[in-house]
DNA sequence: TCGAAGAGTGTGTAGACAGCATGTC
DNA sequence: CTACACACTCTTCGA
């Protein structure tokens, strides 16, 4: 096919310029094929193509050509905050046009309130959701959606919402769905009404073998699919390949299914790095900024200091942010020289590596016990498609670990020849189909049943399974007063209306309204308890120790009865975990003390506090709308003391932005106990906190006050 | 008598979205 | 609904 050139491009001079800027002259095959097929002029596409085959750029295109053309507004939606922000970064280039970029997730806010005056917005799949449902005037303009990695319509948790994103999306404007390759993409090119891109088409050429580890000397060999093979020598087979490729100036990203095998191989990898030269001095500064990193726990720094100074990392999500963040950058940097993930990096930001090694194939299913699945053909592709770094290398090789002799034909079968799986509803399951009804219901004027069974046939749900759980859908949010019905039309509750606003499961809501109208007041430990069971409570791992315990130091009662189903009885147990993790909290208990104690990561700790911060606010929110003043006192209060984890005489001085828990103990213990005395006392605060940091508190108090 | 190789046993197991209220130096 | 990988201990076997 002829690649377009910029120039010949029927668009803007200006655009133009920008492309050129960022050193585009030409489009490449799949762009091209896109722009011939309506790209430009706000034709509806699926585009169906690689990792890193320039679907960013055509997203681009497509939104900013429609904006010019036509007005309106283009909201791009992804699966990930981390995404949400790379866009966005992207994205802020187009400024330059006049145009105006924004973005919005969960933690990440540019200004909810302000997206009316953009024209680009940057936003995750839940939260354009929770924009429809609450209303958002700004939301009608919308006309232009760009559905990035929407293959995720095929994860069993996340999938429902960016389902249900695009069978309203379809109706409000132009789809331009981007997804990796998928089985079935003619079905949903139909269902989305779009025509298609597809190709196979890579910058860099990927190189896919199987490195088999099945004899016990000390020579492995990789095995091709294009049938060629050869051999690498080490201590073990991700040593001796991984070694290879460092000592020809490339760099690795190992995948590994589980936290723990991540450490240790990356460890075992560092002890062979003696051979190769490294930047040593560059090294020392990365291990550096890792000590001083703020929401790190001690031992993690510390056993990352150690492995980056040989040019080795782990990653993973028991990690902090601050923590992942450098270790992303340096190797982004080509400092270090390996990283050794979960599946965290497969699917997260751009991040390619000359090779890719993929570990293990099997992964451990924790909703069925005792089950243990293949990794989905998708996330092969996805790993091994972070190999080849665009720019750097001639070609990218990806290889899986393969221990049997047997596996090595099973594994080439199974991910090297195979196509991906087939997209495929997620919405046939009862809590999805329920949201969905009620995100409908929340965001649409006059809602009859028969808005509802037009909007489900625009599912890609089969018609009977739909019609099925409608009806027992519609009985259900009756039912629980989530709904009622005024004559024909349906509308929402005080109470459906405030679940939906929260964005709250439809079974956490019940739970927690169930568990709360039948119970008196309780102790702390019974409400986070409560919260952390309901379907939208984190979930922590227990070790068998842990589990014969957990219910001997309950020293208050709990609301809900131990079960008996061995899996509701691990959950029961998880939940109890959590309660215990967040009284430790907010009783102010030390960091590094809370991770040793239940033996989880600063980053696990983290994103258990932001739910358990979310899930009280919430709970909060339906005593308050039920009527139950005793518990919406208690839940209220917890939640103050849970976002920054504190005991309650502390709230007033954390609300001073600077001040944690750490340092509003530190002022309170020599008598500084509110945002006032700070003000009063500015030369004490000074010599507790350091001059700096002292100065800029006592001015942030003076703002907090007024 | 020692050590290597092999058999048997116990243990643990990925990730990450959502509210709200405010203007980041 | 179809485990695996690893660490560790115990057993066997040959020189």
């Amino acid at each position: 096919m002829m690649c377009i050139n910029v120039d010949s491009l029927p668009i803007n001079e200006k655009i133009k310029d920008i492309l050129k800027k960022r050193g585009i002259q030409k489009l490449n095959p799949p762009q091209t094929e896109a722009v011939q097929k309506g790209l430009l002029d706000d034709k509806p596409l699926l585009i169906v193509s690689p990792t890193a085959s320039g679907k960013t750029l055509m997203a681009e295109l497509g939104m900013v050509s429609h904006l010019i053309n036509k007005g309106g507004k283009a909201v791009y939606a992804t699966p990930l905050r981390a995404l949400t922000n790379e866009k966005y970064v992207t994205f802020k280039d187009w400024e330059q046009l006049g145009l105006k970029v924004a973005m919005t997730s969960g933690d990440y806010d540019t200004d909810d309130y302000w997206l009316k005056d953009y024209d680009i917005i940057v936003a995750t799949y839940e939260k354009l959701d929770s924009l429809w449902r609450h209303n958002s005037p700004w939301i009608k303009e919308v006309d232009y959606f760009v559905l990035d990695e929407f293959h995720y319509m095929n994860d069993p948790e996340r999938g429902p919402v960016v389902e249900s994103v695009a069978v309203r999306a379809k109706r409000k404007g132009t789809i331009l769905a981007l997804s990796a390759t998928i089985g079935n993409y003619k079905q949903i090119a139909e269902w989305l009404k779009a025509d298609v891109v597809a190709t196979n088409w890579r910058p860099v050429p990927l190189k896919e073998g199987v490195l088999y580890a099945g004899n016990k000397k000390k020579d492995f060999v990789v095995m091709y699919k294009d049938g060629t093979s050869r051999k690498v020598y080490g201590e073990c087979p991700i040593v001796a390949f991984t070694l290879d490729v460092i000592s020809k100036d490339g760099q690795v990203l190992v995948f590994r299914s589980s936290r723990k095998y991540a450490e240790a191989t990356a460890v075992k990898i560092s002890q062979f790095m003696n051979f190769v030269k490294l930047n040593d001095k560059k090294l020392h500064e990365v291990a550096e900024s890792i000590k001083e990193v703020e929401d790190g726990g001690s031992n993690e720094k510390e056993a990352l200091y150690n492995l980056i100074l040989k040019g080795v990392a782990y990653h993973h999500a028991g990690l902090s942010k601050g923590l992942r963040d450098i270790i992303e950058n340096a190797f982004r940097d080509r400092i270090i020289k390996v990283i050794v993930a979960t599946p965290t990096l497969a699917a997260g930001v751009n991040l390619p590596a000359r090779a890719v090694v993929i570990g293990d194939i099997h992964r451990f299913n924790r909703k069925v016990i005792g089950f243990t699945e293949y990794i989905p053909v998708m996330e092969y592709k996805q790993m091994s498609g972070r190999a080849g770094r665009p720019g750097f290398d001639e070609y990218g090789e990806s290889v899986v670990v393969v221990r049997t002799k047997s596996e090595v034909d099973k594994v080439m079968q199974r991910y090297l020849n195979s196509d991906v799986e087939p997209l495929e509803s997620k919405l046939g399951s009862e809590s999805a189909f329920y949201s969905f009804i009620l995100s409908i219901i929340s965001s649409e004027e006059d809602v009859t049943e028969r808005t509802l069974t037009e909007y489900i046939q625009d599912t890609l749900l089969p018609k009977e399974l739909a019609k099925k759980y409608f009806k027992q859908a519609l009985n259900w949010l009756l039912d629980n007063e989530f709904i009622a019905q005024e004559g024909e039309y349906l509308t929402l509750t005080k109470f459906g209306r405030r679940i939906s606003d929260l964005y709250l499961n439809t079974f956490t809501a019940v739970t927690i309204k169930d568990v709360l109208t039948r119970n008196g007041k309780g102790c702390e430990l019974a409400y986070f308890h409560m919260l952390a069971y309901t379907p939208d409570g984190p979930l922590v791992s227990i070790t068998k120790a842990e589990e014969d315990v957990l219910l001997d130091e309950l020293d208050c009662e709990l609301f809900i009865e131990e079960p008996y189903d061995e899996y509701e009885l691990s959950n029961y147990l998880s939940s109890l975990k959590v309660a215990f993790i967040m009284r430790d909290w907010i009783e102010e208990v030390d960091e590094d003390t809370i991770l040793g104690r239940y033996g989880i990561g600063s980053g696990d700790l983290r994103a258990i506090v932001d739910t358990m911060d979310w899930l009280t606010y919430s709970g909060f929110h339906v005593a308050s709308v039920l009527g139950l003043e005793e518990h919406k006192e208690v839940l209220e209060k917890l939640h103050m003391r849970v976002k920054d984890g504190v005991k309650e005489e502390l709230i007033p001085l954390v609300k001073v932005p600077g001040i944690g828990r750490v340092r509003a103990r530190l002022l309170y213990s020599h008598g500084i106990k509110t945002p006032e005395e700070i003000i009063m006392n500015p030369e004490k605060v000074k010599q507790l906190l350091g001059p700096k940091l002292g100065e800029k508190i006592v001015r942030e108090a003076a703002r907090a006050i007024t």
